[in-house]
DNA sequence: CTGAAAGCGCTTACAG
DNA sequence: CTGAAAGCGCTTACAG
């Protein structure tokens, strides 16, 4: 394999000639540089990795940590990895892949032995023990999520709060007085992602400010458990005009086809908005409005901060990405009815 | 952050006796030993990973090319592309995620800038680039999955073929003559992927061989593909008595519900084999006998073999690693039909 | 059982 | 605009 002597003896300059026309770092003679390229291209010179972080003190890899539970939605999560990896490819990183078993233990070992030049960490929990580690390991770092102390951190995610007061607005300004919401499964709050409770909170509160009648269900499992949540919907609101749900794809599939058995058409009798779903709600029967989580959105956000984080102090922050509307026509105006 | 001089000095030796304590590649005193791991303790010292790799040649990192394309079901990508990191940090091996947009191009790459030692792919086409890619870059590599192809490749994945004789041959023994393989969606089969080909043959040429009648059918988007899929098996096998499922979990639990809409009781009407699933029957309405596809199995093995051709040359070859049945009460005795 | 030293292939001041 | 050289932190023959 070719290494950087042999593209200097073939261009007829210096290693550092070479090393600083690759690396751009200073201006080279347009003549020089088309030599070199050539040299390069007919040897398929690729600068030795090891050699470049050793010499550089750069790495070119970012960790990502991505836990794993049992109840993560995995396509979900596989969206979000893959985001992040294409993120830091058009940044001309490479990524290393650090699981749940040594969460912080892998933080540790990438820091300490300069593997990485920085990390994403994924699906960040309320409570969670990597956010702690960061501040000790003195790596630039960007978290997507938002946990519950933020201190010293470099944030990025969907504001789900204003998700959750978007979807409300819509119905609102629809005429709905009486909104449902379907959030994900009990345990999914209780592991303690983030983001379904920021959802959840935003919806309540939303809801409150627009002096809507709400109600929150949370479906237990399967089908059924979904029949059960939106039984309870009914139940507290028997009037309820509007449905915003919160939750993965199969309990979303579920409602739809319980609400069809139940003769309850979209949008006739049912308004319903998909909030924060990072799967096709086109092909839904019906298609649903949705506010889409795109995880490309917050990851290619949290890589850049990262890539700036190497380069210049970053104050730490929270940045939230605003959602987006998008009408498919499962929301219409409210029926006259007696309120 | 310390070095191995400071490490060096702490224990009072020379840095080559540090760095073959660490690796354990020449023998060392007992006492000297003991000063050298207090050091490090202490100094909380970790070799720098690019002088390791500049210097040993070694990177200890392998790429994954883990390919994504827009059917891939996530939830047992996700299952593989963690069962082959946590198999890679067994051998204290990180690993680094080459994504399917520069999938070739990766691994050139990779290979080129050596900045892995071994390379794992993941998800395997028939007919597939990376594959060929393989035979030209020179490192080391196992293939998870079976191409067309396996000229010169290491390749290992559970026995599809004998998976789909596994449960027929259960169904036979249990008295059934005629039996339906309800499988992936069509495109499954277009776009390439190795496996659901293997079964698909393996259980066509084993219901020949049983002498059994036989059907396959392959269902459409939604339950209403599901639902038309069942109506095709039962066409084609009106005394329908057993069912082998080979394919991902919403269809498989489409075509359950479907079936008790029916009427159709599973095992008294019908008995059913969930084959070469990723997923947890047991919480199926019934729960279902399966052969469980075990990421953990094949990516174990996969990377045994690659940490192997580390240290010696072998053979190409391929390994199948044999199905396990798992009972869970959804097969009975075929009932007396005439036949 | 241990040490002194070469060398891995780069990057980056230092010089001109 | 370009080059000679130091040095990054290890591993591994070579020597004893």
């Amino acid at each position: 394999m070719a290494n950087i002597h042999d593209v200097a003896k073939a261009a007829g300059v210096s290693i550092s000639t070479v090393s600083y026309a690759l690396s751009g770092k200073r201006s080279i003679g347009e003549e020089t540089r088309k030599r070199i390229q050539d040299a390069v291209r007919e040897l398929g010179y690729r600068p030795n990795a090891g050699a470049r972080m050793l010499a550089g003190t750069k790495t070119h890899i970012f960790a990502v940590t991505a836990p794993l539970h049992a109840d993560t939605y995995a396509p979900a999560h596989m969206a979000f990895v893959l985001a992040v990896t294409q993120a830091a490819r058009s940044f001309d990183y490479d990524v290393l892949l650090l699981t749940e078993d040594e969460a912080t233990a892998g933080l540790q070992r990438v820091a300490a032995s300069r593997l990485a030049d920085g990390i994403i960490v994924l699906d960040v929990a309320k409570d969670d023990e990597r956010a702690q580690m960061l501040r000790s390991i003195g790596l630039p770092s960007t978290v997507i999520g938002i946990p519950d102390d933020t201190h010293g951190l470099v944030c990025v995610d969907l504001d789900f709060r204003q998700a959750a007061e978007l979807s409300l607005t819509r119905l609102a300004e629809h005429g709905h007085r009486s909104i449902g919401m379907l959030g994900h499964p009990p345990r999914i709050y209780e592991r303690g992602s983030n983001f379904p409770h920021r959802f959840r909170s935003g919806f309540v509160d939303a809801a409150d400010e627009l002096g809507v009648r709400s109600a929150v269900a949370l479906p237990g499992h399967g089908p059924a458990g979904v029949r059960a949540a939106l039984d309870e919907l009914y139940a507290q609101l028997p009037d309820m005009t509007g449905l915003v749900m919160n939750c993965e794809e199969p309990i979303q599939t579920s409602a739809l086809d319980e609400l069809a058995d139940r003769g309850v058409t979209v949008p006739d009798d049912l308004s319903v908005v998909s909030a924060c779903s990072s799967f096709d709600t086109s092909r839904f029967a019906p298609p649903l409005d949705v506010i889409p989580l795109v995880a490309a959105d917050s990851c290619v956000r949290g890589v850049e901060l990262l890539v700036q984080q190497l380069t210049a102090e970053i104050d730490p922050h929270i940045e939230l990405v605003p959602p987006r509307y998008i009408e498919r026509g499962s929301v219409a105006t409210v029926r006259a009815v007696a309120s």
